[in-house]
Formats: structure tokens, C-alpha cells, sequence
DNA sequence: GCCGTTTTCGGCCCGACTGTTTTCAGTCG
């Protein structure tokens, strides 16, 4: 049973046990659930090694809840669970999923008219038959007719590359309402989560109507979900969610730290600030009545005695206790890329020239750039043989003579077969610059199989970086079973850096993965993936992984200048190299 | 049910908006 099952089980029981009002409980199964869910090794993982013992030390997990976890590991059922549920055997996922229910109602809905699913609520509310209980009336039940709508049409979470568009064109319409002072994007959008549920905005104004009015009533809205003088919920034609509060400038820092979340990293905060006598809210930090501090997020962190802490970091994965012991990473920043080592052209299954994107990348303020077009094995990609290949890097060097301010790379995407060969000869190889491996086939092989052709590949002394790790599209395709952990420690030993695919539909390497690359002092680069010029900006999102990664500016090699960077590029692989040779002579000694 | 530079018992994050209420519960973030 994965984490995530886990995690989904306590939360149900969460659910019930709030239907049934008992207090407190509630939230500690929901706490162990968000514990479970980012643990980063499987529990059934952490209980073998450990036992009930280790299960206890997660934290937010204590004697009871240990012992269930146990029962649901090593039997795939839970008594106690099972017998919630037969009580109440509502969908929860369904119904909760419909705006403006929860386990209350969820509870009168079911034992006063027996709904269990959607369907059923859809039948109720055509009926006529929800505006009659006790607590809902008319609006209710046209408000969960609406919400049954949109959850037919709707997935709930959308990639963070198709919302930051819509969510800064809104941004820029609100910052021309007059009277708005201040303007900022909050929530997950802020902190680049690689899927985004809905969009926060944040707003400083001397005419909170105004800006209000406006929102509420921009082309895009399709339906209200509330508005009031500080706070107002829209959803817009692309079926994203967009919240908007208006608060007072005095208050603005405090508001963008609660707005920007996460949930548990304010929930921790505020802790500290009990802690030290002190009450934090979206308003202020205060102690009793009186504010001491709230203007910016830096005021608000000094007063609970934090540094400011970066929003990428604030997921409640030990950023506060680092932060606590002055041991926050020095971020890798938005500005600091020079490189971009993966891009396609038109050679292959690209949709502009070689000189095109060499004169995009040049406006991005790019230093140098890679072309790494697609190797033969991937035929659908029109993938280049090691004659085209030639030719490419000759045509790539007379380019280079023309150019200014911007130096092209010869590169390529080289195709990892099914046993882990290449298929480029290591003459071809040794005449790029940036030698990028990937794989695009054979998807479904066992996890060992996988991890043993992909190390395979990393162990050629030409291959330079391995492209897109685990080989998922965000929503679309999993991750391929590999064993990360086995691929990190290959890559240190190898001299092989990881990439960060920053394509937003990839982001792979995903941040956790990034943080334990960090950890193990494996070098990263962070790459476009771009097909179009237009991809070649992508970068940020790419950026923002790796700092969600805790990645700081030396991890990252395309951060150095053109020569150091292939530099670095090959001592990193002429020393795995040499450390492979020497294993190789002690084990020949023996 | 969990947890402890305030605690092994007694706390558990805080506030806005809606709808159905006539003083507030439920939901959301």
C-alpha cells in the first residue's frame, strides 16, 4: 500500500470522525495523513525496517494511530476504518470535491435522504428535496446543482504552467484598477508548486469596493462564490478558482505569509508565535491588542525571531527548524542561469532553426546554449545518425563564427536503448560538447531492469547529463519505476550531473528528488527542454523547482560562465571515470 | 489522538463569507 493510500484512509477517518462531531481527533488523523504523504520513503518500507517503533517516531503519530497503520500494512485492511464507513457509506472524495460541502452536511444529506454519491445528490437536488432540510434552503441547492457542474467538467488541479499565465493576466488588469496600491500573487502559485488548485491574489487599496467590483465583474467570471468587502471568490472560464483579499497596507506582509501558505507551514508559525506569547494572523503579528509587526513578510518572520524564509521552502519539510538554526541554503536565483543545455530544433522535432533559438536564447540573455537534438533510435523524432550528427556540429561551428554574445554547444539528446547502450558511437560522442542521455522507450520495464540500464548508461565516459530522470509528463504518465536513491549515488560516482527538465509538463527531476541529489553533492543543470522558441523562457519554472529542491547557486553548473561550465562538465565525468578505473584495479588485484 | 523551552494534563491556528438563521454553524483557505 503506497503513502498516498495511506494517507487518503486517514483522511477519511478524519472525515467521518468530524461528521460525527467528536473533537480533535479530526485533526490528528489529518496531521498524520499530511506526515505520511511526505514521508519519502514508503512506510511499509519504514516499518519493516523499524517496526511499530519507527512508525511512532513519524511525527503526529503516536501509539493508536501507529498501531492501525500497522493492521493496514501487514493485513491491506483496517477494522476501525471499515466500520466508519459502513456506518456512513458516503464518497467522500466525490462529494467533498462539491464547493461548500462538507461533513456536516455530508451527514444530513445522507441520513436524511441516503446519499451516498454524486449521482445521488444530483437526483435529490433535481428533485426538490434539498432546500427542505434543516440548514440548507433555495441557494443551497442551487449552489450544489452549479458545484455538480463544475465537478463533471473539472479536473481539480491544473499545471503550474497553464495557470501562471491566467493568473498574471489578472494581475496585470487589478494593478490598473485605481486606488490599488500594492499588488502581489500569494499561495501555491508563489511558492511554484508543480500543480496549482486555485490562484490567490493579494491587494493593498484606499477603495476596497472599487477593486472588488472590478474583480467580480471581469469578462472571464463565470460564477461567484463570494464577495465581501475584504475577501472574494470567482471562478473563471478555464475553470481555475481565483481568490482575491483586500487588506490594509499595515498589514500586507503578514497577509502574503498567510495567503502564500502552506497551510502547515502558518500552522507552525503561528505555534512559535503562542509560543513567545504572541498571536499571528493574516492582520499582524500582536501582542495582546497591539500590533508588533506586519508590514512586510520580513518584519513578521523577524518578530517570531526567523529569517525570512523563501517561499519555495515553506512546505513544512524542516524549512523552520533550518531556519531556526541559521541553516537556510542560499537559493540558487531566479537570474542566475548563463546555460541552457537542452534544447531541439528543427533538425529534428523542433519547430525553429538553429539560428532562431540561438537568437531567442541571445534576447533571453542566455551566454551559451546547447542544441541537443534527438538521436536515430527515435525515429518518429526524425533522430539524427552519427552522419547527420556531423553535419549538425559542422554547421554549428560555422555558425558560431557569425554569431555575437552567444556561443552555441554541440550537443545531443542520445537515446538510451533497452539494455542501457547508446545509440551514437563513442567517436560521434567525443566530438560534442554535451553529450544529454534520455530515455523515451520501453517505459514499462521492472524497476531493477530500469535502474540497471539507465546506471549502464550513465557509466559511458561520454554521457554528460542525464536528461529528464524518471521520465514523467505532470497529469499525463507516470514516472518510470527507477530507484532514484540508486541513480543519485551512480550520478556522484560517475561524474554524470542530473538535469531539471524545467518544461512544465515535466519539472523532472521534481523537488524532492533535487533535495536529495543536493544532499548527496551531485551536481544539477536546469535545462528549457525547449521545442519552440517561446519554450527557451521556461527556465523559470525550472529555477523554482530546483530552489523548491533547497538547490543552491553551486549546485547548479549552468550557473558558471561558458568555460568553467565545460569545465566542471568534464572534470566531474574524467574523475567519475578515474574512480571507476580504480575500482576496477582493486577488484582486478584481488 | 497527539504533544510538551508553558504542560505528562490540558490544550489543540485564525478569520471571512454564506445562508439560514434572529445569534450562528458550516465551510474554506
Amino acid at each position: 500500500m503506497t503513502n498516498a493510500e495511506i494517507a487518503r484512509i486517514l483522511r477519511e477517518i478524519a472525515f467521518f470522525l468530524e461528521m460525527e462531531e467528536i473533537p480533535f481527533k479530526p485533526r490528528a488523523y489529518e496531521k498524520a495523513a499530511y506526515a505520511i504523504e511526505a514521508l519519502d520513503a514508503p512506510l511499509d518500507e519504514i516499518y519493516r525496517r523499524g517496526r511499530i517503533k519507527a512508525v511512532e517516531e513519524v511525527p503526529g503519530v503516536g501509539r493508536s494511530i501507529a498501531e492501525k497503520l500497522v493492521t493496514l500494512i501487514e493485513t491491506g485492511k483496517l477494522p476501525y476504518y471499515e466500520g466508519l464507513r459502513l456506518k456512513s457509506p458516503v464518497d467522500i472524495e466525490q462529494l467533498t470535491a462539491i464547493e461548500g460541502l462538507g461533513p456536516k452536511k455530508v451527514k444530513v444529506l445522507y441520513d436524511q435522504l441516503g446519499i451516498r454519491t454524486v449521482d445521488d445528490l444530483e437526483r435529490a437536488a433535481l428533485e426538490g428535496k434539498i432546500h427542505q432540510l434543516p440548514h440548507f434552503g433555495e441557494k443551497s441547492e442551487q449552489k450544489i446543482l452549479k458545484g455538480i457542474s463544475f465537478f463533471k467538467k473539472s479536473g481539480s488541479r491544473y499545471p503550474i504552467g497553464v495557470i501562471l499565465p491566467v493568473i498574471r493576466d489578472i494581475e496585470r488588469l487589478l494593478e490598473k484598477v485605481p486606488g490599488v496600491k500594492r499588488l502581489a500573487v500569494a499561495g501555491s502559485i508563489r511558492r511554484w508548486k508543480e500543480t496549482i488548485g486555485d490562484g490567490d491574489l493579494l491587494a493593498v487599496s484606499n477603495d476596497p469596493d472599487r477593486v472588488m467590483d472590478f474583480f467580480i465583474s471581469m469578462p472571464e467570471v463565470i460564477y461567484i462564490h463570494a464577495k465581501g468587502p475584504t475577501k472574494s471568490s470567482i471562478k473563471i472560464k478555464s475553470g481555475i478558482d481565483v481568490d482575491l483579499r483586500v487588506v490594509p497596507e499595515e498589514s500586507f506582509g503578514a497577509a502574503l505569509c498567510y495567503f502564500t501558505g502552506s497551510k502547515a507551514h502558518n500552522i507552525h508559525l503561528r505555534k512559535i508565535a503562542i509560543g513567545k506569547g504572541l498571536k499571528l494572523s493574516e492582520y499582524g503579528v500582536f501582542r495582546g491588542e497591539r500590533p508588533i509587526a506586519g508590514r512586510t513578510e520580513e518584519e513578521v518572520y523577524a518578530a517570531l525571531g526567523l529569517p525570512f524564509i523563501p517561499p519555495e521552502l515553506r512546505e513544512e519539510t524542516g524549512e523552520i527548524e533550518s531556519a531556526l538554526a541559521e541553516r537556510l541554503p542560499n537559493l540558487i536565483d531566479y537570474d542566475e542561469l548563463r546555460g541552457d543545455l537542452q534544447t531541439q530544433t528543427n533538425w529534428t522535432d523542433g519547430a525553429y532553426s538553429i539560428e532562431e533559438m540561438a537568437a531567442e536564447a541571445k534576447r533571453l540573455g542566455r551566454e551559451y546554449i546547447a542544441i541537443t537534438d534527438h538521436t536515430k533510435s527515435l525515429a518518429m523524432a526524425k533522430g539524427s545518425d552519427e552522419k547527420r550528427l556531423r553535419k549538425q556540429m559542422a554547421a554549428i561551428d560555422e555558425l558560431n563564427k557569425k554569431l555575437r554574445g552567444i556561443t552555441l554547444l554541440k550537443g545531443a539528446e542520445v537515446n538510451i536503448d533497452k539494455d542501457g547502450r547508446l545509440d551514437i558511437d563513442d567517436e560521434t560522442l567525443a566530438r560534442l560538447d554535451v553529450v544529454g542521455i534520455a530515455v523515451h522507450s520501453h517505459f514499462g520495464l521492472s524497476r531493477e531492469q530500469m535502474t540497471r540500464r539507465v546506471i549502464r548508461a550513465m557509466e559511458n565516459p561520454h554521457a554528460d547529463i542525464l536528461f529528464h530522470p524518471t521520465g514523467r509528463i505532470i497529469q499525463k504518465r507516470e514516472p518510470y519505476e527507477i530507484d532514484i536513491d540508486a541513480v543519485i549515488q551512480a550520478a556522484r560516482r560517475t561524474g554524470t550531473a542530473l538535469e531539471v527538465d524545467a518544461f512544465p509538463d515535466r519539472l523532472d527531476l521534481k523537488d524532492e528528488h533535487i533535495r536529495k541529489a543536493v544532499e548527496a553533492g551531485v551536481k544539477l543543470v536546469i535545462d528549457s527542454d525547449a521545442h519552440h522558441i517561446h519554450h527557451l523562457s521556461y527556465l523559470q519554472f525550472g529555477i523554482a523547482t530546483a530552489r523548491r529542491g533547497w538547490a543552491k547557486r553551486s549546485d547548479v553548473l549552468n550557473t558558471l560562465p561558458l568555460n568553467a561550465f565545460l569545465a566542471s562538465l568534464k572534470d566531474g565525468k574524467e574523475r567519475g571515470r578515474k574512480k571507476h578505473f580504480g575500482v576496477m584495479q582493486v577488484r582486478k588485484g584481488r
